[in-house]
DNA sequence: CACAAAATTGTGAACGTTAAAATTGCGCTT
DNA sequence: AAGCGCAATTTTAACGTTCACAATTTTGTG
């Protein structure tokens, strides 16, 4: 296999601008100590000869690789798939993270990691190995894996950890989940309902437990009370429908239903129907995440939007931003959802 | 900035085992002209060492660099991700890829491209030079973009195009329309059905020509005519709606309709619902893509699957044996859609 | 104006790997 | 037993960039 030559290198560049290679170099990464007028005479050759420094070469030259490594659960990335459950998750990455990476000059590297074997200290090793990043983003249920922070750390590579609390190193990163709770209780307290019902999500997820306290909280601070109004769910549709149909079946029965993610939401949209309510008239949803399906069918959901592309773009930003050596911050960085009002929320029944 | 080593080298894997450098670089890469027990010598080193090749030093040195580029369209993807379309597109494309390219010891890397503006080739090329990709995979509408392939071939780099015909260099891939179609027109007919309707596709895309194509040939085949049932959409919801209406108000009406794409099958479901038919028993619809959507709901739609992981690992295979001079071939390679049965297709209404 | 300090530019080595060329060793033929 | 051919292995030279430091020029100061 015959070597294969780069068209235009820094060589060429230095000799078109009459200067030694390192000066280009130093132009490249806006080194101090460059004269303008040098400056201005180098970044010409570059235009006209077309040059684009090597990755590889930078990478094995120099600290940086120019890298940023995403990681996803491969597991659970499957498993959506295939239940074809509609999550736009990793779009959602994709896009927040390239586009605020090819901002500053670097690339995003997307990986799938298997939580679920012993393979996934090899692999991710190998990862970091072969591609050397200068960062890794995680995401859950990688963030709280003691096995992969312990390598990160190691390998004395920053890191990300989203939608997980201080403790662990690196940067955490977390989407106001608590807060996004209370905005929608506030957002239905406001239409005038008062028994608002809230399905909560699988126990084992800490963002459940946020969201339901936001719930919580929002109540308790208008005064109103949470007995009955609260039903257990674990994200599934079904568990959706029996939680659903508790909170709708009761009497006074609730006028609005948060749910904890939008397939219960939908479920509960299908609850309503067969009991013959309308939705919004009878009662109101809203539900969390704003994946895809939720804008789709007869009554539109308004919900929580999972801000994962701003989230992952910020952390993007700080990696590229971070030292190696970098102390990680304390407490983690708040990404604020936002309410996207629909169809499906209107002022409670006999209100004013 | 301190240079960073990379822990365990080459060197270190020679020394432990007691061999020159260019021994152990047979063995990583399968040369020939090594004698069994050498190689399990080295084999032996590597592994206990935990030695992992620096894919930048095996670009830097070598011919390749491991890495293989996939494109998408970034307005594409931006404008599913906005319009919560659900696609799962990119999802697929990067699990089919990514195994694939990790089963040979490449990694994927995905890369969002802009179709609509003059840098086009700019950012492609910058891509280009600086990862050096051993070999890129188009999707629509970048496969068929005239620009885009002759910047390939000026960088002798192996390409494959999916979704597109023959002519234009590189590895031509599709997912079998048309047959997919007649499957889905052979499956109604099998059960009874002889007034098929079916809804067409936005014109500008050829797989709309290539679906209504394949309907067409099944009708014929088994002897059944295709007057007045054929009705133009556009993909959207809106055009599904007039289509379905169009289709169902006739007398006598369809009883089946075929959708080319998951929209236009779902707002088919709803114009049955508004004119109270039931799906299966009153029509049988069947839709094109299979995305996340059609699972969801009350009746969950029988779907032609795009295979758009198999495709994309597929080219990555390909893409992988190639070598940088070689031919093209003449004729796509036609990677199989399944049909996927659900609930809304059954035996027409007064057969058996 | 001489001299030190600072700013700017240049030089050589190194990063980790593979391609290409050179060397060694072995079996086989004559 | 000398010589040939081939397989196996080693040696040397890149690949394109940045780092560390040396050399040079400019600026500032008494």
């Amino acid at each position: 296999m015959p070597r294969r030559r780069q068209a235009v290198t820094i060589k060429h560049v230095a000799a078109d601008a009459g200067v030694s290679l390192q000066t280009v170099s130093r132009v490249i990464n806006d080194a101090p100590n460059v004269r303008p007028e040098m400056t201005k005479r180098v970044k010409a050759s570059i235009e006209k000869l077309g040059y684009i420094p090597s990755i590889a070469a930078q990478r094995m030259s120099g600290s940086r690789s120019y890298l940023i490594l995403a990681l996803n659960d491969r597991a659970r990335t499957i498993a959506d798939w295939q239940a074809r459950r509609g999550s736009d998750w990793v779009d959602q990455m994709l896009l927040g993270g390239m586009l605020k990476c090819a901002e500053h000059g670097y690339r995003m590297i997307f990986e799938l990691v298997d939580t679920h074997n012993d393979h996934i200290e090899r692999e991710l090793n190998a990862a970091l190995v072969a591609l050397q990043p200068d960062g890794v983003i995680l995401t859950p249920p990688h963030s709280d894996n003691p096995l992969i922070t312990a390598l990160l750390a190691k390998h004395k590579i920053p890191f990300a950890r989203i939608g997980s609390l201080g403790k662990g190193g690196g940067i955490p990163l977390i989407m106001g989940d608590e807060e996004a709770a209370r905005l929608a209780t506030r957002h239905l307290i406001d239409l005038g309902h008062t028994r608002i019902g809230f399905i909560a999500g699988a126990g084992e997820y800490a963002l459940s437990g946020w969201r339901e306290a936001g719930w919580r909280a929002e109540m308790a601070a208008s005064g109103l009370g949470c007995d009955g109004l609260c039903e257990q769910g674990n994200f599934s549709y079904a568990s959706g429908l029996a939680a659903a149909r508790a909170l709708l079946d009761r009497s006074p029965r609730a006028t609005a239903i948060i749910a904890s993610n939008d397939e219960m939401a939908m479920a509960s949209l299908e609850v309503a129907g067969t009991l013959g309510l309308q939705v919004p008239r009878d009662v109101s949803v809203i539900s969390f995440d704003n994946t895809p399906m939720v804008a789709l069918g007869p009554t539109p959901l308004t919900a929580i939007d999972q801000p994962i592309a701003a989230t992952v773009a910020r952390a993007a930003e700080l990696l590229i931003a971070a030292a190696p050596g970098d102390a990680a911050p304390e407490q983690p960085e708040i990404i604020h959802g936002r309410l996207i009002e629909r169809s499906s929320t209107a002022s409670a029944p006999g209100s004013e």
